[in-house]
DNA sequence: TTGTATGCGTTATCAC
DNA sequence: GTGATAACGCATACAA
């Protein structure tokens, strides 16, 4: 095991592939873009050369010169749990399917998340920016004046596109599951945080629902959108302090910690109490009972905002309008159904 | 909702600001990289001609003028699960501490993966490789030969150098423990994958505990790393085809559907068949019974890998030795435990 | 089809 | 401390 490189790499420029080839720079650089544009004797010469030399373009010096930078850049808080990583594989393939590629910033651990996302946006075509990542409206409009940006699963502005999967349809839906087939009547929507706009669009619908019944919905309850959380939430159950007969959370995490929670105190799901998640990760089909959740075509959501993206660096219109991806509910035992 | 940019956002350059400032565009380069070395006076003008025209450095540009891209690339197959996306955030934080940015690119989906590594090499000053990667080693040595390469979780070669987490002292303790705390003589390793250089390691340990307790192991069988691939494997245990006493999976997902596929069949885990995992996801809390299995710290292991470029690319030799990353054990009802 | 020449926005090396 | 100015490696308009 030795390293690589023994302090300084030769990297092969076109001027040296021009040489060795006995043409022109600019025939190597018509070569890499457009091969057909060259006749099919010099293509030869050239590619041998380009073959023998190892040569591969300079990423940096051809954004410069083609001004464009063919990345795309994606703002997530974190990547726990499989709802950022979804998102991330459906952008990173619609991007590349575009001839970008993708450089990613995480905020979570980062102390100047504003310096970063302006550094980012001197490196990228565009920028896609996830709803729960902390950056001051400022910061984000002044990079909205020099390269396009999106932003996924956040509130909506006037400026700004928006990208998100339907929340308060599947809620209502969810909730009307709730109340009128299992026949619950104290159902609490926990799960309020600032942070993620996608939570209020739930408990819009969780409303809702109790509206249309002629119920009066209980006031949201808050709680981390974590296992902690959950657990929490269970605590407070077992202590009488909640007594509710079902439990809507905002997010599969917090459900599987109340799941967990519940069973630790020996309280009977679905039996005593109901609940359910949203996001159908994979635990949610391991834990006991199998928890009833709501589907997000997570993948989906992220290609399509790539596909925006591109679309508005292109200069082609496309939509502007609202785009909400739909989602699915996921019927299983912990809601009461067998 | 409206298009950010109507076709053609203004980015100032260092002129304009050099001039808004009165100063030359060499004072506003210095501002940005060492503004101690700019008097009070004219760090105030030109901080404020900075924020006035809201300028950013052109990313391209600064890589092609200081000969360094600021960004590590890192090639991994996809995201599923919670294994790539742990090394991706380590790796993401280290480099961002050391001022770089991370471009990822996923080989899951692309048609030709070669000349997509070959691209990024462009764009970046370094790359990590993940072992289940599907490139030729002439690709990766050629890449190798222009910047630095390294590899996760790879076969080990002599001119790359290559991260992982330990595997064979881990499926040795977790094998003995099999065999002598439970007392269990037909255990099966299920696993057998050429792309995933861990498993074999897994498998190795698995071999070693039999041979130091006089017993013959198995012969590995095949399966892929999917809750399919454990599903198929119980189908082979109801069907009569399997008896074993236990089974050593290469990984969680596996473990989980054969689980599952167990549980369908009505045959007792852990009493008719002890059943263990590897990577400690999350599901393997949740299901019933707990999963026994190998937690890895990778994130820790990105962090390493992008350290290890950082010194790399800075010249310091540091260790060149094999890094690898110690691992636990996580003993849960599955394997027999109580 | 091919070559020449210019510009892309910075950094860095010099002088001053 | 500050300012000219030469790279940096490539794309591209234009000319041949």
């Amino acid at each position: 095991m030795t390293t690589v490189r023994p302090r300084g790499g030769s990297r092969a420029t076109i001027y040296q592939v021009a040489e060795a080839a006995g043409v022109s720079i600019a025939t190597v650089s018509r070569m890499i873009s457009s091969p057909d544009k060259v006749s099919p004797g010099t293509r030869d010469k050239v590619q041998h050369a380009i073959d023998r030399l190892n040569y591969v373009p300079h990423g940096a010096a051809r954004s410069l010169a083609a001004r464009q930078q063919e990345a795309y850049g994606l703002v997530l808080p974190e990547l726990a749990g499989p709802y950022y990583a979804e998102l991330l594989t459906g952008f990173e393939q619609a991007a590349a399917e575009r001839g970008a590629g993708v450089v990613l910033l995480l905020t979570h651990d980062k102390e100047d998340v504003e310096r970063a996302v302006s550094r980012l946006a001197g490196r990228v075509d565009a920028i896609a920016l996830m709803g729960g990542v902390h950056a001051s409206v400022e910061t984000v409009s002044a990079v909205a004046r020099k390269i396009p940006v999106v932003r996924v699963a956040a509130e909506q502005t006037d400026e700004i596109e928006t990208f998100s999967t339907e929340n308060m349809e599947s809620a209502r839906e969810l909730t009307r599951h709730l109340l009128h087939v299992h026949g619950l009547r104290r159902l609490v929507f926990v799960g309020a945080t600032a942070t993620v706009p996608d939570a209020r669009g739930r408990y819009q619908g969780f409303v809702e629902a109790h509206r249309e019944a002629g119920l009066r919905p209980a006031p949201r309850l808050a709680a981390d959108l974590s296992e902690d959380g959950g657990r929490r939430v269970a605590e407070m159950v077992a202590d009488g302090l909640l007594s509710a007969d079902g439990v809507v959370c905002a997010n599969d995490e917090l459900a599987l910690g109340l799941l967990a929670g519940l069973a630790a105190a020996g309280i009977e799901v679905p039996g005593t109490i109901a609940v359910t998640g949203w996001d159908d990760q994979m635990a949610a089909r391991y834990v006991t009972p199998a928890l009833t959740t709501v589907r997000q075509p997570v993948r989906e959501l992220g290609r399509r905002v790539a596909d925006r993206i591109h679309e508005l660096l292109s200069g082609e219109n496309g939509s502007t309008a609202d785009h909400e991806i739909a989602t699915e509910l996921v019927v299983r035992r912990s809601c009461g159904c067998p």
